[in-house]
RNA sequence: GUGGUUGUAGCUCAGUUGGUUAGAGCGUCGGUUUGUGGUACCGAAAGUCGCCGGUUCGAGCCCGGUCUUCCACCCCA
């Protein structure tokens, strides 16, 4: 056999029951997004490379994809840069497209660039796939879908609970009870930063309180040292460490720690807002949860940030996350204009769902008859049958080969069977004399003759 | 990007301290069965041992590189 084909690693082909299973979650929720009132769009593949880049801070950008440009890039490169071998510099000369790295920013864009064409508040979702140049593990790809839904143009405080609201319906629907939505909030974390002096750290800061339930409290005490956070920050940061109880109670920590902050007052009052509001209305499956050492996206998040873990006993990253960005769209020249919205990790979600089995049956939906071929004739009087099962809706199929011995017989029932196609219909000489059909129940075995109306309604 | 791990027939995997012709199960194909699939029995085909190089009289096995898989970091959906 010659070298077998390969891909990428990090992707993936999908057969029909994969892409049926992948198109019920997606489904499911984008019922859920038009119930909430988000309108579609879509954006191209790859943006300019300035689109992207310094998005994501250093490690975002070092995962981007870049493309080559066409014709003779090299031109562009000086011969100090070659000789040098100054990556940083060549690649920005080289290539000035990228691969999308995820739907926020590629939004952002969006809305600044069509901002006279939209109605504000503006609700969109977006479905499709983005590329990370990570390397892969489980669960982590370098091609996967994401599931965003935002709305730009409302500081509105309702926004963030209707997002809550909408993660519990999409994984309601999906029966995927039991998850936690994390919630906390980027203003929080400045005031602590505030706090312990450390206002320039806020990223070295929370990448390490970020770690807490990882690695533990000593070991993020060692990394806080290691970046230059003071010992007597440190020890103000001590009730942060054995923070408890309910959402109220830990509220009640964090305030003894921030009342010396204006930014990180008004960031408890936004939780407690939320927090609120959620308690009256209710959810249905999810669970709500602050978590203070909750720090992702922090590049754009200005306000709430969410991230939803899978339920406890399956061993996933988060399937989904968000927040609320006040400055993205300023940096492609629109301020003033407060956004916040959820994606969903189609991939993860994907996993958990064939981990927990709970895909229905129903989803892949195979051939209901197919009928064997015996010769021409034959097969004109069971085209014939098929159209009119087709017309009513019956998946009907013919077998496209004449069977001219008995060992072709068994090779189409053979079919038949691996596709997991409940009926046979058998039209041979004596059928065509008679006009019956012969209609096998692959299952059972069972074999009547029946007529063409009779074929209709038994099949229908 | 760092450290580790994996790769043998279409699939899942054995393969001894380096030693004739690399095995099994499942699947495929043929037969028992010329208009009846799933079950059974008999038989057959199928492998540049991921790729490139090295050590050796001799390499699936040892060494180096590379690609791939999975895992832990980093980061993230």
């Amino acid at each position: 056999m010659a070298q077998k084909p390969s891909i990428p690693k990090g992707t993936r082909d999908f057969n029909a029951e994969e892409v049926a299973k992948r198109s019920y979650i997606m489904e499911t929720i984008k019922r859920q997004f038009q119930l909430y009132g988000f309108q579609p769009i879509e954006t191209p593949s790859f943006e300019n490379s300035e689109t992207l880049m310094g998005k994501y801070g250093d490690e975002g950008d070092r995962l981007i994809f870049k493309i080559l440009n066409s014709g003779e890039y090299l031109r562009k490169v000086s011969d100090e840069d070659l000789i040098a071998k100054n990556e940083a510099n060549i690649a920005l000369k080289i290539s000035e497209k990228a691969l999308r790295y995820d739907l926020t920013v590629p939004f952002a864009r969006y809305v600044v660039q069509h901002q006279n064409e939209i109605e504000f508040p503006f609700k969109r979702y977006q479905i499709q796939p983005v590329w990370r140049a990570d390397r892969p593990q489980k669960g982590r790809f370098r091609e996967f879908y994401q599931c965003d839904a935002d709305v730009v143009g409302s500081k509105s405080l309702f926004q963030e609970v209707e997002f809550i609201q909408l993660y519990d319906a999409v994984f309601t629907s999906l029966k995927l009870e039991g998850v936690t939505i994390k919630i906390n909030n980027r203003k929080i974390l400045s005031g602590i930063a505030e706090v312990i002096d450390a206002h320039d750290k806020l990223i070295d800061f929370t990448v390490a309180l970020d770690k807490l339930d990882k690695i533990g409290e000593e070991k993020v005490k060692d990394e806080m040292r290691s970046k230059g956070i003071s010992e007597d920050g440190i020890s103000k940061l001590q009730p942060l460490f054995s923070l408890q109880g309910d959402f109220g109670d830990q509220v009640g920590s964090l305030k003894s720690i921030l009342n010396a902050s204006e930014v990180g007052l008004k960031g408890i009052e936004e939780l407690e807002f939320i927090n609120t509001a959620i308690s009256n209305l209710g959810l249905k499956t999810a669970k709500l949860q602050l978590d203070v050492t909750l720090a992702r996206g922090l590049n754009y998040y200005t306000g709430a940030i969410f991230e939803v873990s899978a339920p406890e006993d399956v061993k996933m990253g988060s399937i989904g996350g968000g927040g609320r960005y006040d400055d993205l769209t300023s940096i492609f020249g629109k301020p003033d204009t407060s956004g916040v919205g959820i994606s969903f990790g189609l991939d993860r979600i994907y996993l958990v769902l064939e981990e927990l089995g709970l895909f229905p049956e129903t989803i892949t939906e195979a051939t209901k008859v197919l009928f064997l071929s015996f010769g021409s004739e034959e097969a004109m009087a069971s085209l014939e049958a098929v159209s009119k099962l087709r017309e009513s809706g019956v998946k009907a199929e013919i077998y496209p080969d004449a069977i001219t011995s008995g060992k072709q017989m068994k090779k189409q029932m053979t079919y038949a069977n691996r596709r997991h196609i409940p009926f046979v219909v058998l039209v041979g000489e004596e059928e065509l004399k008679s006009g019956m059909f012969a209609l096998k129940n692959m299952e059972t075995g069972a074999q009547e003759k029946l007529g063409l109306q009779e074929l209709l309604s038994t099949l229908q």
